[in-house]
DNA sequence: CGACTTTGACCCGCGC
DNA sequence: GCGCGGGTCAAAGTCG
């Protein structure tokens, strides 16, 4: 999981900027194993998601998935076997009588400018600001970054300021195939094979216009059946097996990523 | 023919 | 400065 960008959480359970990650976070969250391929997307699925995490282990959980998935959450802390230092693992089991679980982790990476106040303040903004991402100071950076397919020459004039990633979260399922439905339309734009993994890592992109929104798939070096989906960036639309559905009340939009 | 995938090349950040 | 590794680009190939 090294491989697998880092949270960087402090006291209050907000983001920190780039510099010394003092915690890294990472959730597992237990699914009924009746669910095929659950529409889990975090990007679009996941509603009000927020963690007000301490770096001791009075861990608080503040979680609403889709609430038909959890209704109740323990929590218990434990240390990773990853290599990467300060690596610690919250363990969310959903009740019992949903059986033997899919194993589904969650992990809340670098959103430098973002914390989980922003976040969550900037879903009720986002309609407001037209669906631009950053808002606020980052204005221009968003400007600059419009279009996902930035060039090797916007990339230089970019250089020099300081690089603005978008919220990440990264799911870890246990699947036969690499990509789960999750609503939204994505195109493979590249696959990398990652050293000391014999899976390849693959980059897809969200095909909407003006949607940034990214995934990288990759299956877990250690345990093959385990499909690591880390998403980048949020939505500024609806999955695209909801378009068609266009009754869908706007107040939902509230709640994509 | 358009949408999508594949894949080698390229770029950038980072550690040494 | 250099090399390595990860991420992205973009041309070519594939598919429906």
């Amino acid at each position: 999981m090294a491989s697998t960008s880092q949270a960087m959480i402090n006291n209050q359970g907000l983001f920190e900027d780039d510099q010394e990650a003092p915690v890294t976070q990472m959730g597992f969250f237990s699914f009924p194993s009746n669910m095929a391929h659950p529409q889990l997307s975090p990007l679009g699925c996941l509603k009000n998601f927020s963690i007000p995490c301490s770096t001791n282990n009075n861990i608080s959980t503040n979680i609403n998935l889709s609430e038909t998935l959890i209704s109740s959450l323990s929590t218990t802390s434990t240390t990773t076997s990853s290599p990467s230092k300060h690596m610690r693992e919250d363990h969310f089991t959903a009740s019992d009588h949903f059986g033997g679980p899919q194993l589904l982790s969650l992990q809340r990476s670098t959103a430098n400018l973002w914390s989980w106040g922003e976040v969550n303040e900037c879903m009720g903004n986002k309609l407001r600001s037209g669906g631009g991402f950053n808002g606020g100071e980052d204005h221009d950076d968003h400007d600059h970054h419009h279009h996902l397919g930035v060039s090797a020459m916007k990339m230089k004039k970019i250089k020099g300021r300081r690089k603005v990633r978008e919220p990440r979260f990264c799911f870890k399922t246990m699947s036969e195939v690499d990509v789960l439905d999750d609503g939204y339309k994505w195109r493979k734009y590249g696959q990398k094979v990652v050293k000391n993994t014999q899976h390849p890592r693959s980059y897809y992109r969200c095909t909407q216009d003006n949607c940034r929104v990214k995934k990288r798939v990759e299956r877990l070096a250690e345990d093959p059946r385990m499909v690591i989906t880390t998403y980048e960036g949020r939505h500024v639309h609806s999955p695209s097996h909801d378009l068609e559905d266009s009754q869908a009340p706007s107040l939902l939009n509230n709640f994509f990523w």
